[in-house]
DNA sequence: TGTATTTATTGACAAATGTCAACAAAAACT
DNA sequence: AGTTTTTGTTGACATTTGTCAATAAATACA
């Protein structure tokens, strides 16, 4: 593959020096442990029982996670290009993950194994200071999920899915939405229905 | 008051000290900035649209926290001794937070400023690692809970209370419980009593 | 200890959502 | 382009859970 690597990571990079300035051999050191890798679509990159042995970052991307409740799949997240992803206990602890990771479309994604990371922080500890902006980013952005699950209805759910994922709606099956919303699919077909009819009348 | 602060926070400082040994000068820094008090049971330590302003180490205390959702108060979450407590979107970003933490008990607790710990990691860069691995923790911790509100039927979300949170039980009002669980009080009480009816039979 | 207040239980009923099945539409694959 | 497979829609009905109200139990407080 003949990527420009450096101008794959421009967005990461972006990011991290938002948080604050790295020095040139951290941020060369970091670019020489990424690996941009190419996945078609329906590719699992991580099946839940393995250990996730990688940061994912979504240079071009849409992807999903998910655990079995039950017989049936439950997503538990869906996520886009610039994303940084990863099943947090099973990487933080290296232990068995308990779900899935699975590309919804053909994928461009630069990848930095857990060891890698290590030695990151081994060789540059100030780079810890980055990492915790971005867990707490990432906290908080979990947070807000736990909020939206908690709505009542299945229509507010779908409302506050409209207002912070509407951009992607297109691109991910209503099945997939419906699950992240712990609604059924005949469900949300439903209150799209009356959606629709309402802005017609 | 004349609590003994450094036995108190003797469990906060065992948890840092396991992810890496703090210097002694600070360790003395960090027992210095923080405050212990005492609050009454239903004090709020936190209202909604106020800015979370402190990290809260829970020493002896029940917490919860909970926002409103249409009329209703909706417990987020549950929290006992050793817990680190804080509003995490509110904290990290210094704006106006979209929940209320209340205590359930007498409490005893060590505060820390959002201004001091800012203080400290400009003065210990290196204390950077221990709150990552922190934030790390709790954002696993906060995956479990969202996992948990996906378990589809109350049945099985009170199943989940009981095999994390036995210990709690008695000390917890069960209408926060059933707020927790996102079900209602009623439907928590039928079941439990189809709960104790089973262990007699 | 007795009274007031809050919390928990139980029943009857209503509302929301899930399930199953049949069909339509869209997408994927030769 | 035509066929197969997957996904989405709609209806009928079952199930779960919520709501309201009455009562009991527990807790707080004077």
């Amino acid at each position: 593959m003949d990527y420009d690597k450096q101008s794959l990571l421009q967005p990461l990079f972006k990011t991290l020096h938002n948080i604050e300035k790295l020095g040139t051999e951290l941020e060369q050191d970091i670019e020489n442990v990424f690996v941009i890798e190419e996945y078609p679509k329906n590719y699992i990159l991580l099946h839940e029982g393995h250990v996730c042995k990688h940061v994912y970052f979504l240079i071009d991307a849409v992807v999903r996670s998910y655990h079995i409740i039950g017989q049936k799949e439950v997503t538990s997240r869906l996520m886009f290009s610039n994303h940084i992803v990863i099943s947090a206990g099973s990487f933080f602890t290296q232990t068995a993950a308990v779900e899935t990771i699975e590309t919804l479309s053909n994928c461009v994604i630069a990848t930095l194994s857990y060891i890698d990371l290590q030695s990151i922080y081994a060789k540059h500890p100030q780079f810890n200071l980055h990492t915790r902006i971005i867990t707490e980013q990432y906290f908080f952005m979990q947070e807000q999920r736990l909020y939206m699950l908690r709505k009542h209805s299945a229509v507010l759910k779908y409302e506050y899915f409209l207002d912070h994922y509407a951009n992607y709606l297109q691109h991910i099956p209503q099945k997939y939405i419906a699950s992240f919303l712990n609604i059924s699919p005949e469900t949300l077909s439903r209150i799209r229905a009356k959606f629709g009819e309402d802005s017609i009348s």
